[in-house]
DNA sequence: TAACTAATGGTCATCTTGACCGGAAATCGT
DNA sequence: ACGATTTCCGGTCAAGATGACCATTAGTTA
């Protein structure tokens, strides 16, 4: 293992890893790449890479996001995780990681990054399975992403990061049923969501669907806390 | 500013800072130390210290909260708050620190760590006002451990952990009252908390106080998340 | 024009919450 | 000894939230 010290400190690499949560094709998923380079050549991993010189964490978050997606994290919701930095969680040396969670609407299909062989969007059911190895501490650090990010629908109203503005009231339903893997009652959601403070704002427009009666459309309102909560029962 | 690089990738120090809360004379208290060294000597800052070689980030958390405290982590609640990283915020180079919040019962008084000229309690009122300084973006950390810590008592049994054990239904309401800076209802309170599943475990043994009726005494129960969970409003 | 589908509104029993009253169980002062 | 005082803790009640379920609305399709 490579160490260095500046004095009597050790020195340290420090990264950014991305779990980027989309709903696509009534299911969750992540964006996972094959790795283009020793460790763990091939296999699947999260995207991220190493925090630059004179970068804040937040901005590396952003422009790996940037990189691997070709997304603007400023349509995105992105907060940070956690930090893993168990001490042989990488074999190059001391790597400590800080994982980003990041949620956004159906995204285009991503570019290959400069780490990467390929990247694709994953089904999260498929990505944590015993079945599906990730590289590194990968598989930690998502399940933890995906049970903050249905913890965050309980009280926050970032389920509306996942639509494109505007968006319908059914479409955030399908967010919630989709992230908690639940079916919700359309009519009971509706109150919820629509009583909820400043969660909503109403367009006065209306989409007209395939099938049924049309419904208005909304876009996101002021509130990032959600008064009162929707809760997850049973 | 000293950077080094280990083949294309810089490298930084890392450190562990400490929140850590107790609730004293009806008070929340965060333990500050006076720096012992530069920079910042004789500015009060949070507990903290570098992550040695081998070493868990946790591990490194619970290492300096023994040697800034003597209290054996073991009895505290221990939980990684965030991770701060701005380029500037060290002026010895490039440092990130993993910020963690610990909540205890009245602890002993703290004997000065190794990097300290001193360690004392300071009511969180005090700690967060302008009229303050607090070295590094010490401020900025202890202003998000004060509101996860308010927020993590609404969903979560963590504020039994500023209770030592056994403890009654008005400790806890204390609380609880001292941590959010509100008075609450004790009849509607003792509802809540008795009926939360997993919350207290009744020992069967009694308390006499100074004054008033004996309360029944208690032991944290086996939840983690409260259900229902106990809000604030207004 | 009837059938179908989805959006949205309404009803109702149940549960939770906050405000508040009152009895229980101890100590203290006289 | 006995009431005053204090705190614990149980009970009541109205207001609001929730889940289950039905009804209406506003479109498309057969």
């Amino acid at each position: 293992m490579i160490t260095k010290r500046r004095g009597d400190v050790s020195l340290v690499s420090v990264t950014v890893d991305l779990v980027i949560f989309t709903v696509r094709s009534d299911c969750l998923q992540v964006l996972l790449i094959e790795r283009g380079k020793e460790p763990h050549l091939g296999s699947l991993a999260l995207p991220g890479g190493y925090v630059r010189d004179g970068e804040d964490l937040d901005e590396a978050a952003a422009r790996e996001l940037l990189e691997e997606t070709n997304v603007d994290a400023e349509r995105l919701h992105l907060e940070q995780l956690r930090t893993y930095g168990a001490p042989a969680r990488d074999p190059r040396g001391r790597v400590i990681t800080v994982a980003y969670l990041a949620l956004g609407p159906d995204l285009p299909t991503p570019t290959a990054g400069t780490d990467a062989r390929a990247a694709r969007w994953v089904p999260v059911k498929t990505a944590i399975s015993d079945e599906t190895p990730l590289a590194f501490d990968h598989k930690e650090i998502l399940r933890e992403g995906v049970e903050r990010a249905r913890a965050k629908l309980e009280y926050t109203t970032v389920a509306t990061a996942f639509c494109l503005e505007p968006f319908t009231v059914a479409e955030l339903r399908h967010v919630y049923e989709v992230v908690w893997d639940t079916k919700l009652d359309p009519s009971n959601f509706h109150r919820k969501v629509t009583r909820a403070i400043g969660f909503l704002v109403p367009t006065g427009q209306r989409r007209v669907p395939q099938l049924g009666r049309p419904a208005a459309l909304y876009r996101r309102g002021y509130a990032t806390t959600l008064v009162p909560a929707i809760l997850r029962t049973g």
